[in-house]
RNA sequence: GCUCCCUUCGUCUAGAGGCCUAGGACACGGCCCUCUCAAGGCUGUAACACGAGUUCGAAUCUCGUAGGGAGCGCCA
């Protein structure tokens, strides 16, 4: 069995939920749950400017709509909370002092212009756009001049200019980073706000969380958040990047690819099963093929699986596991998600020919609505029944009623038409198209005075 | 520019020196079934980025090349 693992998902809420970050939280949720132990959700809303408490609502209710649960989090509480950032400043508070009392933080007083200046200088050089150091050795006097001037200065961490950071990344394996290869970076900003490297880095390791789960995109970030921790003499967890999931033509997924978004895909009307499947397999190989129901993934999960290459998110392999799902579900909750008020009749009917809801739309104009004109091949096979064929068709009818056994039966007897080239025209005029669900049923819900004034239609104009 | 990461069928992947004339799933094609579509059964097409090296033997190890990506932010 797998080690005990406390893992965590920490969104910030600035958004819907992208679906890379779903994928990760979904890894992290599993591993939690196929080792026995926690899964915790931190709120990561440090941006003042781009947090938003609704985002924050809509990122819970996402979640859960994906079908994932959390034992710690900002609605049900925990050993550690608050689990939203903004509420965490008296913590960080004390962390930032031991920094500043251990000498391995100063204030920076640099302005964001000046900042982008210097990089944009050193880029032109041709050297890596770091921060230069300008702040690094200023004297109390300095200090107290800019103080004087106004100047808020935020912290930053002084890395030092030889050694390494070396550490197991569980996905990439042994990793090593040169300290000269880094900058000083802010761990606190001018507003007195908590920085990513720093409230991410320390909160993980305050929460107990042994493995972070994440995006190859923080793979180099990671030595900064270890020199943090190591300075703080906090535990460090054990961190995984899994590749990022990228879209059709392997570019990071983006608004021109599509739905990029959890919600995105559930307006749509993708299931959320559906979703994980398809999640599960990105980047990740269980020991199964076939469809799991979401209490099933924690047992299939194998987190020796993660993979390290980008993973394409096609869409085509997603509407699979949504037939999937849709293949197990019963009429009722077809009935739900199509959310029409047809009845649980046209929910039976026409589950194995829609993959979204509006895949219904069509077959809601087959029976009670009109028609749209045929096409060639269509009017080919009509014309080839020919109007005697939909005359007996509407005599059998009026006998028959909407029992469409008899009703075949009847007409066979009377055309000497079988198969297709009794069902094709048939089909053809009640549906106008040659494909969809059994006729059968069908012609129950068009209903015999429809289907009558299909057929005379036919019996005249073809 | 510097540092780091990645590269097996169209897609997701299995593969950790001989078990690989590279396996599975999805997608695609064919056949069967069937009024059609779907489902199901059978079946087919299809990949180790490239080049050196190590080795009796390399998809697997090493180096290089190419391509893709990330980081170098008072975003996370």
């Amino acid at each position: 069995m797998t080690p005990l693992a406390v893992t965590r998902f920490a969104p910030s809420p600035t958004g819907s939920v992208h679906l890379g970050n779903a994928r990760t939280a979904f890894f992290s949720y599993l591993w939690a749950r196929k080792s026995g132990g926690r899964f915790i959700l931190r709120i990561e809303d440090t941006d003042v400017e781009r947090s938003e408490l609704r985002f924050r609502d809509e990122l819970l209710a996402e979640l859960h709509w994906l079908g994932l649960d959390w034992d710690e989090g900002p609605d049900i509480g925990g050993p550690s909370a608050p689990y939203a950032q903004s509420e965490r400043h008296g913590l960080y508070a004390e962390l930032y002092a031991r920094l500043e009392a251990q000498g391995v933080v100063y204030p920076c007083y640099c302005t964001p212009e000046e900042l982008d200046l210097s990089r944009k200088l050193q880029r032109m050089a041709g050297r890596p756009p770091r921060y230069a150091g300008t702040c690094r050795s200023l004297s109390l006097a300095e200090r107290h001049a800019h103080e004087a001037r106004g100047r808020r200065p935020s912290l930053r961490f002084a890395v030092p200019c030889a050694g390494e950071v070396e550490f197991i990344d569980f996905v990439h394996g042994a990793q090593r980073f040169h300290m000269s290869d880094i900058g000083d970076f802010i761990v606190r900003r001018e507003d007195g706000t908590a920085s990513f490297f720093f409230c991410n880095a320390v909160d993980d390791a305050v929460m107990g969380v042994t493995h972070v789960l994440r995006g190859d995109d923080h793979l180099t970030n990671t030595p900064r958040q270890l020199m943090v921790l190591d300075a703080l003499k906090l535990p460090r967890p054990g961190y995984g990047h899994v590749g990022l999931l990228v879209g059709a033509d392997g570019a990071p997924l983006s608004k021109r690819h599509g739905s990029t978004s959890v919600q995105e895909f559930r307006q749509r009307g993708f299931l959320g099963a559906a979703l994980l499947n398809h999640l599960f397999r990105l980047g990740h190989t269980g020991d199964v093929d076939g469809w799991l129901a979401p209490a099933e993934f924690p047992a299939h999960f194998r987190p020796e699986h993660l993979g390290k290459a980008p993973a394409r998110f096609e869409e085509s392999q997603l509407v699979h596991w949504q037939k999937e799902t849709l293949g197990r579900m019963s009429v009722a909750e077809i009935g739900a998600w199509l959310d029409i008020e047809a009845g649980a009749p046209f929910a039976e009917l026409v589950r194995h020919n829609v993959v979204l809801p509006r895949d219904a739309a069509p077959w809601i104009a087959v029976i009670k609505g009109e028609l749209p004109p045929l096409g060639e091949d269509e009017r080919r096979i009509i014309a080839a029944a020919g109007p005697g064929f939909f005359t007996a068709a509407a005599a059998a009818l009026d006998e028959a009623g909407t029992d469409s056994k008899r009703l075949t039966k009847l007409l066979a007897e009377r055309t000497g038409r079988k198969g297709a080239d009794l069902y094709m025209p048939l089909r053809l005029a009640l549906t106008g198209q040659t494909h969809g669900p059994e006729l059968a049923p069908l012609l129950k819900l068009i209903g015999a005075e429809t289907a009558r004034r299909r057929f005379e239609f036919h019996a005249q104009n073809s």
